[in-house]
DNA sequence: ATTCCTTATGTTTTT
DNA sequence: CATAAGGAAT
């Protein structure tokens, strides 16, 4: 009966056990956290400790809830009724539907994408005559954002929180936007949370019925809470505190967005008595990767601390490869050679990921591939349920539910052109604003006073009115699917894609279909809506074998054979815009995102860095990451690039002296290209110079052999001297 | 009301 | 370079 207990290591199994108290998992990368998670969930059922409706089980995304999901039900041999088990954002959408009375919303409130919520802020903004050219409403989003991240309700921003953002009138746009909110009945994604956090410390009661509910706690990806979520923990752990959080703090890559890596450091003081498990036997890489990796992330500091082991027994392997190319085209080519040797010699295609920091860098990749015939996909693109088509149907569905969803309704006034402008939008505007009534009521009291007042406009609107009663009658009829179909038909809506000559048309009316088939497996309406509002993913058919492009960022949490980390530079990895804006902090995330990377590779780790890269369409030369020195030399191995020579001739000034040295020879720990021609007499400050890309320039810093030039016409950059000759 | 042209602006992303 | 958003023209 506890035999799931003995495919367990002793780290493993001690926290699995572990069950009263709080207790945190620090889980390095590839230790076999989710296993720990899902077999401590099935070992607190099946102990009998507690009811699956008592154990409250926290993800961040979707797709780690359902994985947990499925694999507790493996352990258990059946799925588990009554779970609370979800992302923060559906458990908390969940008990805010339960008591949105509370808060001056009713149950049924609607949940806005970001599309949304910036539209209804700019209209705030504009209302409060803030200049929206000057202060743009998503930087404003951003603010606001950051608030509610830290749980911070309008009333409670200090002035000294406040932000100069829009000449410090941040706190009263806040105040309007969350009345504007309450207007609509509708929550964005941080008031999903910052409600449930209000409700739980206003509302002793509701807080006590969650504290009988909840014996036991389980959190993910602890590193990556914000405070909100960590609030609304803590409030929720404070009666039983068996609480256990899931985390590694070396991983933590998503400051930017509100999360606190504060959290998990401070895990004991929150916590007295808290017992800390560490996780570091890692069953993922070989030796010289997990080495190359634990390396790396040791130059950061205030870090926990894990030493992470290799636990295979095969695991020597290859030292992680570091090629040094001349541009990014260059690099493309040598990883798309690569992939194609890995194939040959019998390595999956879909064991092989290309890993980015930013997402316009996949570009040249799937340009090679493509022409190599090399079968990949983007992962991270455009969602499903973010393409337009997707949007103005959901819009149109979420009126039929909501007729006091005006940004729904704005939405698709005049979607397909109905000849519904600005005119008739601002009586409509004036009607609902006057009447404190929605813009749905508000149109069809403008047809009867005659406040709108050409013929066609009032033909149209009458008519989408109607269509809005006649399609709403057919909902406890014929039910949702009907409904949608006919109201995409009758609308107009499909016959204006049909109309549409661009190559994209045909695929948006498939998606259409996709859409309609999808709310067949949901009972109602409001659950098909609620699934769409708060699990935004596709659901990717991954037919046949392909190689993964995605971001840093994207691929946290995946593992391949075979991992291409491209574009290690200054600038580009860390990048520049992080450091200006974080500093020092900012650098050891990025150092984090660098070891993230790393430690997705099982087999193989190819780092390269390209001396020239095309940005914004200007050529622009940039030095190796200072990431390749602090990768300990014993672990790594330097490798020339695809058609070095050629490419040296081409474009070299000066090519003879590379045509006695073709090879690269670079050392690890000095990530300098070495064949740089050994010039008489070095660089002097001051001295005028020539660059193939900038043109003439004057020296102005030298460190090492990294040249800082005041270019005549290219401004100031930070060059390498093998790049630059004497004027 | 809609279409075309200018200009500004370029990370990372889940829910 | 390449796209998106806003303003001017039709």
């Amino acid at each position: 009966m506890t035999d799931y207990l003995d495919r367990l290591n002793p780290e493993q199994r001690a926290a699995v056990e572990a069950v009263d108290g709080p207790l945190l998992v620090l889980a390095g990368a590839g230790t076999g956290k989710t296993r720990v998670l899902t077999t401590r969930f099935a070992h607190i059922l099946l102990q009998g400790k507690a009811f699956p409706s008592q154990v409250l089980a926290v993800t961040f995304t979707n797709k780690a809830a359902r994985e947990m999901r499925e694999r507790v039900a493996a352990i258990l041999g059946q799925p588990a009724e009554g779970l609370w088990l979800g992302t923060f954002h559906a458990l908390a959408a969940r008990m805010l539907r339960r008591h949105a009375e509370e808060i001056g919303l009713t149950s049924n409130f609607t949940i806005l994408d970001t599309d949304d919520q910036a539209r209804l802020l700019k209209q705030v903004m504009e209302a409060a005559n803030i200049d929206t050219k000057r202060w743009p409403p998503n930087g404003m989003m951003g603010v606001i954002q950051r608030w509610k991240d830290r749980g911070l309700a309008p009333e409670a921003v200090t002035p000294a929180e406040d932000s100069d953002y829009a000449n410090g009138r941040g706190t009263e746009l806040y105040a309007a936007y969350q009345d504007r909110l309450k207007a609509l009945n509708a929550c964005d994604f941080g008031d999903l949370l910052l409600h449930v956090v209000t409700l739980l410390r206003t509302k002793p009661d509701i807080l006590a019925e969650y504290h009988r509910r909840f014996r036991y706690i389980l959190v993910d990806e602890y590193q990556d809470t914000n405070l909100v979520q960590y609030y609304w923990l803590r409030l929720l752990a404070q009666q039983h505190r068996n609480i256990c959080c899931v985390g590694d703090d070396d991983q933590s890559i998503y400051s930017w967005r509100g999360a606190e890596i504060e959290n998990i450091l401070r895990f004991e003081k929150d916590f007295p008595g808290a017992q800390i498990v560490r996780l570091e036997s890692n069953y993922r890489s070989t030796r010289h990767i997990l080495a190359a990796a634990s390396g790396l992330i040791a130059k950061n500091t205030g870090r926990l601390g894990k030493t992470l082991r290799s636990g295979r027994a095969d695991a020597e392997g290859e030292k992680v490869r570091i090629v040094s190319l001349w541009d990014s085209e260059e690099e493309a080519r040598m990883v798309g050679e690569r992939i194609e040797a890995a194939r040959r010699s019998g390595t999956s295609l879909g064991e092989i990921a290309i890993l980015v920091r930013a997402g316009f860098q996949t570009r040249a990749f799937e340009e090679r591939l493509i022409l190599l015939g090399l079968p990949y996909r983007v992962v991270g693109g455009a969602r499903f349920y973010e393409r337009q088509e997707i949007r103005d149907a959901l819009a149109y569905f979420r009126v039929m539910a909501q007729p006091a969803d005006d940004l729904a309704f704005e939405r698709i006034v005049n979607v397909p052109k109905r000849g519904l402008g600005d005119t008739a939008m601002r009586e409509m505007h004036a009607v609902a604003r006057a009447e404190g009534i929605p813009l749905s009521l508000a149109a069809a009291r403008a047809l009867e006073t005659g406040a709108i007042k050409q013929a066609k406009a009032r033909e149209a609107l009458r008519e989408l009115l109607q269509g809005f009663e006649r399609w709403r009658a057919m909902l406890p009829v014929e039910g949702h699917v009907v409904m949608a179909a006919t109201l995409i038909d009758e609308s107009g809506y499909a016959a204006m894609w049909q109309q549409d000559k661009s190559p994209e048309a045909p695929g948006r009316l498939d998606n259409l279909k996709e859409l309609v088939r999808a709310m067949g497996e949901f009972e109602s309406l409001a659950g098909f809506l609620e699934h769409v509002a708060l699990v935004m993913e596709n659901d990717e058919a991954a037919e046949g074998e392909r190689c993964s492009l995605m971001t840093l960022h994207a691929a946290k949490g995946l593992e391949f054979d075979m991992v291409f980390l491209p574009g290690w530079e200054e600038g580009l990895f860390p990048s520049q815009r992080s450091l200006d804006e974080g500093g020092e902090k900012a650098l050891e995330e990025e150092r984090r995102l660098a070891y993230v990377g790393i430690t997705r590779a099982r087999r193989v780790a190819v780092i390269s860095h390209a001396a020239n890269r095309r940005i914004y369409g200007n050529w622009t030369s940039s030095i190796p990451s200072r990431f390749l020195d602090e990768l300990p030399a014993n672990e790594v191995v330097a490798e020339g690039g695809a058609q070095r020579e050629a490419r040296s001739h081409s474009v070299f000034a000066g090519g003879g002296l590379f045509a006695q040295r073709p090879r690269r020879t670079i050392e690890a720990g000095a990530w300098e290209v070495k064949e740089r021609p050994p010039k008489e007499g070095a660089f002097q400050v001051g001295e005028r110079i020539f660059h193939q890309k900038f043109g003439y320039g004057r020296i102005t810093a030298i460190e090492e052999n990294r040249l800082d030039i005041d270019f005549e016409k290219a401004g100031q950059k930070r060059l390498l001297d093998s790049f630059v000759e004497k004027a």
